[in-house]
DNA sequence: TAGTCTTTTTATCATTTGATAAATGAGGGG
DNA sequence: CCCCTCATTTATCAAATGATAAAAAGACTA
């Protein structure tokens, strides 16, 4: 279940279901796509996520805040389709942002034609579905790790899983991925 | 996006989506039920998780182990839908087992039986969609909390959101669910 | 009621992590 | 090449948690 390597919205999308021809047209005329420097917002706490987006070129995080420390959910890098889940779906204001790490270029559907899209279509309802399930299988892991694993366990199976990644972020940001403070993850990455 | 409080597998799916006659009928015709006493497992870990169930009577407890600890992914009691769901969509052996903590019945629906109904019948994939969706931002929700959580503040958040639930689960699987151990609890019980 | 088993609490000590501050290192611009 | 800024590491101390053992409290049965 583990997202084929995808160039583009339409070929992640063709990689989870077969879209009929009119589905797909369907599909690609509603597409947006987008530009962002290193360092820009896309998602601001406390906005409603309209958008189910597909990283082209790129990175991005998403996290929030409590009084003390900033917390990551995840990392997104080009080929992988993400947005934040509990607003997108509730239409509630989020409590999560999304911030671009690198310069980034994604592709984007709003959630309107999203939901216009399954309706009409069958196999739209089942590619939203299965995008639905390897996302919820993803929290699944991300939960059993998490409240598993000591810090340094954690570090050691980020290098192992998404080692790639970590020449593309920086500490403290792996740091509030795994949940601890950047200071004990440096005192990890020592031993 | 709270799912409504239903007696009932059909019920609880027709609170999600309008399912026509036909697929109404063809889906309670996929229906089995079965009768657990408290203490039984359900699915063991290492089988395929091959059933959604709906939990008509009872309590149960989602849980994998670790060289030292048990851990709790989530409770369930009546009313509500679960799988394994790594293990349901993958079809891989599930790393979770499914205990009872009450006598508890319940209805379920096979995997096959759930792919064909979904096949056949939009309205029926449009209803999996919505409990995909559930899934995740529960799951989502779980993430967020254990991240930010120090387990004094997890478990008066677990009172407030879950106290019911207390008069029906030890000590030890409340602080399993925690990720703490029981030990820790009662000594942040007595503060 | 006494006896037995289970659950919960208390106590002690070692380990992990957080908070804070300071030192070191790396990169960029004058 | 020097200065500045930011990222990372190191050091110190306090707080939280785990491991272990033992005591206390409850639940059930004979």
């Amino acid at each position: 279940m583990e997202q084929a390597k995808a160039l583009n919205f339409m070929d992640f999308a063709a990689s989870l279901t077969d879209l009929e021809g009119e589905a797909k047209e369907a599909l690609a005329s509603k597409l947006h796509t987008k530009q962002y420097d290193k360092g820009e917002l896309i998602l601001e706490t406390g906005t409603v996520c309209n958008r189910i987006y597909f990283i082209d070129s790129g990175l991005v995080k998403t996290f929030f805040y409590t009084n003390t420390r900033e917390f990551i959910m995840r990392f997104f890098p080009e080929g992988k389709m993400f947005t934040v889940l509990d607003s997108f779906l509730t239409r509630q204001p989020s409590t999560y942002s999304i911030l671009t790490l690198e310069s980034t270029h994604i592709t984007y559907l709003n959630h309107a034609d999203l939901e216009q899209l399954c309706a009409r279509y069958h196999s739209m309802e089942t590619f939203f579905r299965k995008l639905l399930s390897m996302a919820a299988l993803n929290m699944m892991d991300r939960i059993g790790n998490t409240l598993e694993e000591k810090a340094q366990v954690a570090y050691h199976r980020f290098l192992k899983e998404q080692g790639k990644l970590l020449q593309r972020i920086s500490l403290a940001d792996l740091a509030s991925y795994l949940g601890i403070t950047q200071v004990s993850l440096s005192r990890i990455r020592s031993l």
